[in-house]
DNA sequence: AGGACGGCGTTTTTT
DNA sequence: ACGCCGTCCT
């Protein structure tokens, strides 16, 4: 079609694009090229995005099937989906629209056979993949206290996200880890991968490159397939999902890329915030569109939250700017502990109930999941609906990999690790001695779990009863599979579940939680039935399917920071605003200044959920661990500019009196330094009177809240006698007679 | 094969 | 403090 024509084709100013502000109709319009589009939270980014799209179909520049939109989660890309649909209905079928991980496995099935995968391959999660790892080091001899299999894992991961294959991985690289062994120790992980005909989700990105590098005719194929590129959250891409997007979009290099800078909060899991800072380097010509007018949050929020993260170096930079009315001040509360900053929130929310405000747009967002706690004990209490929103997933559970392994093996006769889980369960006998002797086999010829299993049961060298249930298990397997020919899936979910005996396993089982398995296995063979074929399901799992969270419903909303990500309420809580806490101590530990700044976009992130109202908090005293400490409010809030803020701390809790000078609320210390006191651990008891005599808090540092400091003579248990050299925030660096110099917690010594 | 006990870790989590 | 995991013992 020619340019002429597909201008006649389209109206002159199309209604959808009436409805955009100006900034949002260039992000929309700006169709060829490459494109990124910095939006600021709550500018209407997937407003822009499905706009986008439906502009690209409507003005004929492409067919669905020409444009490829990729999100990070299954959320955002059934969201994006309803929302083109209810803008433009079927025309929007046949759009590649997923996560990457979707797309990646999509086109991955296509190609198996170029990375040595069959077409029907498993896709693994986290569980498999740690027990494949386990074996693997275990076989290596690689010490697991030292190297632990989640540490390798990680590194492997890591490695993966950079798009390094094994033999990508330099030497240096590799340097010490697992003594040495870290790379042979992927080799042999990937190896067994793909005997097992399997990928992880890290692959599927990782073979797509390697496909795409060694096969240009395929990569050619996608390239001119793909006309218009659009990516999700592009801040939070890794370098294998920042190159295979490269590649994909070479030849007609219609990329564009929406994010933030300022809510990219996942580097630990590989994101690299580099990707979108250098966009402009990376995609020669590209512009930039900043969406800056935000219809979420008041003057007062939005103000609290830029000045904040206006203090992190290195980002693009944005002026977010509302139309609303001011609204409130951000209120900051000091407490006095942890239970008495959950007493409040809980009045807090009660408060604006009362006022006609809805539970479900309230929202207490935490740093870590085990503060959620002392908030869920307080609702329980006062009896107000709340939901958690994060925790175990559906197809995490036991009782439904359990039954899905059950379905790989039958769909999947080399698939090792799902025979493995589901020899023995429910019992039936087959115990470690025979598994071992099936994986010496196996390994001997160079079998599969299953096939090994049948030859071995020819032979006499089990006892005779291990050989009769192997036997009569394996049997079952292949009527089964036989059974997979003619009956539907569901039929077969239905059967393998009753005859291999596991629904009769819980059924006997008596603990609080087996009623609830039974539901789930039930679920599971009704979500099955949605499905065409088996295949189509067990990729949908794996993939797709969402956590059945608790959704609907008039309950206050607890999450982590990072749950919280895209979400948006009319009220929002923050508490546990604390040094070591938030910042997270571990964090700075291990990445510094980077750490600090990921911290801080945490903080923009939670500030921004809010519409209307957000209330921060700090308690002075924490228990972290079953330890005592007092805690100094975290340097965020010092940040808050003073103008936008309500302080309601209670008197003396604060280091100083707040806002005397200074563009932030906590004034820095008179030689400019910021130094947070170290966490100290003492009971409240002992903080109370601390808070009472409170001189300089850097006394208290050389001495331990259990009145420990140096020259102290002490006992501990394991090292016996000693005396104490040092007292460093709840750890005592101790001379021990016969141990020698160690670190200890304090809690584990006492007074000699 | 199942329970008891000890040791360890304890930020964030998707696919 | 606490829970989970792995081991060891019965």
């Amino acid at each position: 079609m020619s340019e002429a024509e597909s201008k006649a084709l389209s109206p002159v100013t199309p209604p959808y694009l009436a409805q955009l502000n100006e900034a949002q109709r260039r992000a929309v319009d700006a169709v060829e090229g490459p494109v990124l589009v910095l939006a600021g939270a709550g500018t209407g980014k997937t407003r822009v995005l499905t706009t986008r799209l439906a502009h690209i179909l409507a003005s004929r520049k492409a067919w669905p099937s020409q444009i490829l939109a990729v999100t990070f989660t299954n959320k955002a890309a059934f969201e994006m989906r309803e929302r083109l649909e209810r803008m433009i209905g079927q025309a929007a079928e046949g759009l590649w629209l997923g996560t990457f991980h979707s797309v990646a496995a999509r086109i991955l099935r296509r190609h198996a056979e170029a990375v040595g995968l069959k077409p029907n391959f498993t896709i693994l999660d986290a569980d498999d993949q740690l027990r494949l790892v386990k074996q693997i080091a275990a076989a290596e001899g690689v010490d697991d206290k030292r190297w632990p299999a989640r540490a390798i894992l990680a590194v492997i991961e890591r490695w993966k996200d950079r798009g390094l294959t094994p033999d990508k991985v330099s030497g240096a690289e590799a340097g010490e880890l697992a003594e040495g062994r870290m790379e042979k120790l992927y080799r042999l992980y990937q190896e067994r991968l793909q005997t097992v005909n399997a990928a992880d989700f890290g692959d599927l990105l990782l073979h797509n490159l390697t496909i795409f590098q060694s096969r240009p005719e395929i990569l050619t194929d996608y390239q001119e397939r793909f006309r218009y590129i659009l990516v999700d959250e592009y801040q939070d891409t890794n370098v294998a999902q920042y190159l295979w997007l490269r590649l994909l979009a070479q030849k007609h290099k219609n990329l564009c890329c929406v994010g933030d800078d300022d809510q990219s909060i996942y580097s630990w899991r590989g994101a690299e915030i580099g990707n979108i800072l250098r966009f402009e380097k990376d995609f020669p010509g590209a512009r930039i569109v900043r969406l800056e007018q935000n219809y979420r949050s008041t003057p007062h929020i939005l103000a609290a939250a830029s000045a904040l993260i206006a203090r992190n170096e290195g980002r693009l930079g944005k002026t977010l700017w509302t139309e609303a009315n001011e609204g409130e001040r951000v209120l900051l509360r000091g407490v006095w502990d942890g239970e008495e900053e959950a007493r409040w929130v809980g009045e807090e929310i009660e408060a604006q109930q009362r006022k006609g405000e809805s539970l479900s747009q309230m929202a207490i967002l935490v740093r870590a999941g085990f503060q959620t706690r002392e908030f869920e004990e307080r609702f329980i209490k006062l009896g107000l609906p709340y939901r958690v929103i994060g925790g175990p997933r559906f197809y995490e559970r036991q009782e439904i990999r359990d039954a899905l392994a059950y379905l790989r093996i039958i769909h999947q006769p080399g698939d090792d690790l799902a025979f493995e889980r589901i020899i023995n369960t429910p019992r039936r006998g087959i115990g470690t001695q025979s598994l071992q002797s099936i994986h010496q086999l196996a390994r001997a010829e160079r079998l599969p779990l299953a096939e090994a299993a049948h030859k071995l049961v020819e032979t006499d060298e089990l006892k005779p009863a291990a050989r009769k249930a192997i036997g009569g298990f394996l049997a079952d397997i292949a009527r089964w599979r036989g059974q997979s020919q003619t009956a539907s899936h569901v039929d077969l979910a239905q059967t393998v579940l009753d005859e291999s005996g596991y629904t009769a396993m819980w059924q006997a089982d008596k603990s609080a939680d087996a009623p609830g398995r039974l539901e789930n296995l039930k679920e599971l063979v009704a979500a099955l039935a949605e499905f065409e074929t088996l295949e189509g399901f067990l990729d949908h799992v794996s993939l797709v399917m969402e956590n059945t969270a608790q959704t609907g419903g008039e309950m206050a909303n607890l999450m982590t920071l990072h749950g919280a990500k895209g979400l948006e309420f009319d009220i929002v809580f923050l508490p546990g605003w604390e040094e070591g806490l938030f910042p997270n101590q571990r964090s700075l530990d291990e990445h510094g200044q980077k750490g600090l700044e990921e911290e801080r976009r945490l903080a923009y992130v939670g500030l921004t959920r809010a519409r209307r109202r957000a209330y921060i908090s700090f308690a002075v005293n924490r228990r972290i661990h079953g330890q005592w400490q007092t805690t100094m409010p975290s340097r965020f809030i010092a940040e808050l500019p003073e103008a936008h803020v309500e302080s309601r701390a209670e008197p003396g809790l604060f280091p100083r009196a707040p806002g005397v000078k200074g563009s932030g609320l906590g004034e820095e210390p008179d030689d400019g330094n910021w130094r947070p006191t170290p966490l100290l651990r003492r009971r409240p008891e002992a903080a109370r009177l601390a808070l009472a005599e409170r001189g300089s808090p850097a006394h208290a540092v050389a001495r331990s809240p259990g009145g420990l400091g140096p020259g102290d003579r002490i006992f501990h248990r394991k090292f016996g006698y000693g005396v104490v050299r040092a007292a460093e925030g709840g750890k005592l660096s101790i001379a021990f007679d016969k141990a020698g110099d160690k670190m200890v917690m304090e809690s584990f010594v006492e007074k000699a």
